[in-house]
RNA sequence: GGCGGCAUGGCCAAGUGGCUAAGGCGACGGAUUGCAAAUCCGUGAUCCCCGGUUCGAGUCCGGGUGCCGCCUCCA
């Protein structure tokens, strides 16, 4: 089976099938930075981030691309919307680029230690505005927008198909539109490119006057484009994006272009917070710092993000939390399992015993990866084969395989803790001086010694072969 | 009002017509242990409700209930 993916503008699992065979082009929604990326926006990015080590895991070779929008869009395309980083930077007195570039080096810590690798490009808006706005002058020429004052609109019904990847029809969007007074737009639907506002102060000189700046989805054309050329492979997203952003991306980019934009649009599903939407009212928005301020390693974060399926809407709590940490260990102490069989201990005896369970746990992961990005289905393939070498099924050759099977699984997932333990004199001797009171009948110097080596952070594992440790 | 999603054992979560409904966390009983931890064995599901299609449905169709998302900035 090779890799399907569900498709929003078909609403199917389809083949996935690259134009240029071997190569990926994949365009990531990526985040506005006027505040810190919270646990939803990090879901999204995560997703984004796996399904991209999985295209590499299938051998693809993958140009990907995540924009960081550091030029806030108009709320709304009347005049009275406004822009969050002109907000955040006049309530903070300083300038919103400020605000911007202090906002996506936090984005960029954050993102790293959830161990998203990064991607080829991380373009920001304000480095394509000239894109954009070559953009914009060849929808006008083309009859597909139009200038009204100082601002700029896409005309929607110059474009027969929009609303085809979000289901939604003109004639309803119009019906469910609020009243506009006055509104300079021919359609309710039309959707700014180019707006003006003196007050605003992020601004652009154009032809169109001196106080532009570009509407919201005009960028991610310019950059999606710009950068991976005219027709992507895959574009993403969280659902929220579908409409309208996608919806308006298509449609400017399309009848700029000609061309169809993306073959494949993946959206993750939205995250909830204890049940609810998140909001700051609740003061249950979190961010990576509140995950790490109550004590998990931000990998107990990533797993928890990806261990269910991105298009299965996800409940977060810190309950879940405390299990996926359980969990992890377990992972963790497959790992380490391995390692030990493939060195002999624990193995069965012949080298090449239980060789075809780890084949049945590569074939089940890359399965379940195929599917979709099934990523339960991969996880539990990793805990079937946990139970093997646990079990002792496993000889020396068929635990390397294993061990090189899960170092493969976890390029994917990168959520195991894979680093060898170090050497340490000191440990051993603790725990040799605690293995001879035990031997001795020291139950009390023993156990004082077993509270010391936890007190350093080692965990014990006594067992008919002696005892092992590792670092907590 | 328009568009869309979800409802599976205590919790999380796969499964898209067909043998005994994956897997994880937790709980309980037992084994092991000096006591623990780890490990091993064992224990749990009228798949939200009603109706229908079918030889056969958690899986398809209709209706209902509940929750959620988009239509306005939002991953």
């Amino acid at each position: 089976m090779a890799l399907h993916v569900y498709n929003t503008l078909t609403r199917e699992k389809e083949l996935f099938e690259p134009r240029e065979e071997g190569v990926v082009r994949m365009y990531n929604c990526g985040p506005t930075v006027y505040s810190r990326a919270h646990i939803g926006n990090l879901r999204s990015f995560l997703f984004a981030d796996v399904l991209r080590r999985w295209l590499e895991a299938s051998g693809y070779t993958v140009h990907q691309v995540m924009n960081i929008t550091d030029v806030g869009h108009i709320q709304g395309d009347e005049d009275e919307g406004e822009d969050k980083l002109d907000v955040a930077a006049r309530r903070e007195k300083i300038d919103p680029l400020e605000i911007a570039n202090r906002y996506a080096e936090q984005f960029l810590a954050d993102v790293a230690a959830l161990g998203v690798r990064a991607p080829e490009a991380y373009p920001r808006a304000t480095e394509h505005i000239e894109g954009m706005l070559e953009i914009i002058e060849a929808l006008l020429e083309k009859g597909h927008a139009y200038q009204v004052g100082e601002d700029v609109y896409f005309d929607v019904t110059s474009f027969p198909r929009y609303g085809a990847l979000s289901g939604n029809r003109i004639e309803d969007l119009e019906a469910g539109a609020r009243i506009e007074v006055r509104s300079e737009k021919r359609h309710p639907a039309d959707f700014a490119l180019w707006k003006s506002d003196p007050k605003h102060l992020m601004k652009w000189k154009s032809r169109f006057g001196e106080h532009g700046f570009p509407g919201w989805h005009i960028e991610c054309s310019a950059m999606a484009i710009g950068l991976l050329g005219p027709e992507l492979d895959i574009h993403t997203g969280g659902e929220d994006n579908v409409f309208p952003h996608h919806e308006c991306e298509i449609a400017q980019s399309e009848s700029w272009t000609g061309k169809p934009f993306a073959r494949y649009w993946m959206h993750a599903k939205f995250l909830q917070v204890e049940g609810g939407k998140m909001s700051k009212s609740l003061g249950n928005v979190y961010t990576l710092a509140d995950v790490t301020e109550r004590g998990f390693d931000p990998r107990v974060l990533r797993y928890t993000l990806i261990r269910g399926h991105y298009r299965q809407p996800l409940n977060f709590t810190w309950e879940i939390m405390a299990e996926s940490r359980a969990a992890l260990e377990k992972l963790d102490e497959l790992y380490r399992r391995l390692r030990m069989a493939s060195e002999g201990k624990g193995a069965s005896p012949g080298p090449e015993d239980g060789a075809e369970l780890v084949e049945a746990a590569e074939e089940r992961f890359r399965e379940g990866m195929d599917d979709d990005l099934n990523v339960p289905i991969a996880l539990s393939a990793l805990f079937g084969l946990r139970d093997a070498v646990l079990a002792g099924s496993l000889g020396t050759v068929a635990a390397e395989r294993g061990l090189a099977f899960v170092d493969r699984a976890n390029d994917v997932l990168a959520v195991i803790d894979t680093a060898e333990e170090q050497p340490d004199a000191e440990i051993d001797a603790l725990v040799k001086a605690r293995e001879d009171a035990r031997a001795a009948k020291d139950w009390a110097e023993s156990d004082r010694l077993r509270d010391e080596l936890a007190a350093r952070g080692i965990v014990l594992q006594d067992s008919p072969q002696g005892t092992i440790w590792h670092r907590a």
